[in-house]
DNA sequence: CTGAAAGCGCTTACAG
DNA sequence: CTGAAAGCGCTTACAG
């Protein structure tokens, strides 16, 4: 392969000089930079990144830790992560947890070897306990789209999810439903707070007897999950689903039981993912600021990167908002 | 940061040996191996990974193109292609191409650096004009989900898409439809040829009209493709869709012209992604083996990169399967 | 089995 | 504005 050294010999400098029109950090005569210009030309001369990274400490690679890239959220949190990154000259390395502890904890640990300049953690599923790992790390960190409690020496940036949950009970309130149950993912505390916080508001109580957990998010589980609340509570007039897919189920379940909805039933789901709008009745849900979330938290890792500034203030929260379709109606 | 020069010093050795103990490729004396080892882990010495691909050419890291990651089979071809790499010790650079021609040129130019050791480039949207600046490359490369001719330097492990698309012209045929049409995107024309096999067979002629180009594969162009196809053969009794989404949008554009699924009018569908479990009715449609593809094309990288050896003899095509469902009903 | 030397291909001060 | 030197942290033959 073609070197630097090869580049100097063939324009009649030296390997410095190369080096130096190639950063522009120090001036080079017009005449001897065409030169080397040429001369890379000529040989088709490309850097070696790996000596560049060697020699400055730098690799121009950012980590990116996500549960899946298998829906439509962390999907986005990829592509808007790695256009951000794209704009700085910076490449992607992905791993995905796949919501297991031992593997990121793993790769967690592999992390510490120089291969990255700074590393994005999307999501907390089955990571917080392994954080640790990361506390002498030398790169910077951050955290996005963190639904639990999250170590304080890591700036997150995150969805207001207990708002979420709030907007998604007013909707409800605001439709006059005053008998609800919930269905919920373990991981989605926040949400369902949030939800009952808008009941409190008028003086209503969401038992905690209401409240039907969905071991995990998928279609299947939203449908007994429905089935169990549409059986516990035959009264109630509207559910809240913490998680889209949930709340497809909801409605497959809901059909089962003989319920129309939204006439007999109203459900408002949380994420707004593509699954909630090819539903039918297309899904009430909760939007998130996803590429704005991603967006923000890879420009916090790039400012600290370049800045070597101390770390920021703790970022807000992004707010979510409610998108009323059909799946929700005034109570009959 | 602790170096191998320190480990040595503390084990009162030289960095040699710490090197030799690391890579098991000379043998240590047990005392002296216990004697560094306990100094790496009083120092938390981890090595450079920078350093050591300097040394020996090899970043232990594989390229990875796509043309995006939302939706679910990029997603699998991911996931599946990281376990793979994962369980042989490699790590993901991910590249999202977006369909963009400019943008996966730039990053295809940025591969030369020496800064992986095999690149999987998966789907070939926009990509393949820009296939010859990997023509000088140093390492391995292998195409996957490839529906376009490939330049024959590279291996290509893909999907028998012609045949899946006469899959789905088979199962129409064995319905008694004679009368269909065809709502296709415009890089499928290997399914579409596959399907006019189908009915060919029977000595049936699906003419170039019955064939409706749908300009994405989305939902939109679904319902548009499928509007107008119903609206020029209003005596079709079929639709053959080449990609779920478009089918799901032909599910509604069907809907809206008063024609029940399956009853008035079957669809079949090809790739069988969850939104075609998700659709009402659900879908009939040709199953990919993603899984068993991304899994093929990066054992074939893996191979390369450790053997050495001359490429291996090209790879056949992985055969698809259709999964009759809902949708589709022999002809009334 | 262990150590001294050279080298991977770059960058970064530092002289001139 | 250009060149000589040292160094980034490792590995790889090669002596002993």
């Amino acid at each position: 392969m073609v070197t630097m050294q090869d580049v100097a010999e063939r324009a009649g400098v030296t390997k410095q000089t190369v080096s130096n029109v190639l950063s522009g950090r120090v001036a080079v005569r017009p005449a001897t930079e065409a030169r080397v210009r040429a001369a890379i030309a000529e040989l088709g001369y490309v850097p070696n990144l790996v000596a560049r990274s060697l020699a400055t400490g730098s690799t121009r690679t950012v980590g990116l830790f996500v549960p899946t890239v298998s829906t439509a959220f962390y999907a986005e949190v990829v592509e808007e992560a790695e256009d951000v990154l794209d704009a700085h000259g910076y490449r992607l390395l992905l791993c995905t947890t796949r919501r297991d502890g031992e593997r990121a904890r793993r790769h967690l640990a592999g992390l510490t070897s120089r291969s990255i300049d700074a590393l994005l953690i999307a999501g907390d599923q089955g990571l917080t306990d392994h954080l640790p790992l990361l506390s002498r790390t030398r790169f910077p960190v951050v955290l996005c789209a963190w639904e639990t409690r999250a170590p304080a020496e890591f700036p997150v940036v995150t969805v207001d999810y207990e708002h979420g949950g709030y907007l998604a009970g007013r909707h409800l309130r605001e439709l006059g439903h005053r008998n609800v149950a919930v269905l919920a993912s373990p991981a989605h505390t926040l949400r369902v707070n949030g939800f009952r916080r808008a009941f409190a508001e008028d003086g209503l109580d969401v038992p905690a007897g209401a409240v039907h957990l969905a071991p995990e998010p998928s279609f299947r589980a939203g449908i007994e999950a429905a089935r169990a609340a549409l059986t516990a509570h035959p009264s109630a007039t509207a559910l809240f689903a913490t998680h889209d897919v949930l709340a497809v189920g909801a409605l497959e379940a809901a059909r089962d039981a003989g319920r129309s909805i939204p006439d007999d039933l109203s459900v408002v789901a949380h994420d707004d993912t593509p699954e909630g709008l090819l539903a039918r009745p297309t899904l009430t849900s909760v939007a998130l600021p996803t590429r704005e979330m991603a967006r923000e938290a890879i420009g916090l890792l790039m400012r600290a990167i370049e800045n070597t500034t101390p770390t920021e203030p703790r970022p807000g929260l992004l707010q979510p908002t409610l998108i009323a379709r059909e799946s929700t109606a005034r109570r009959g």
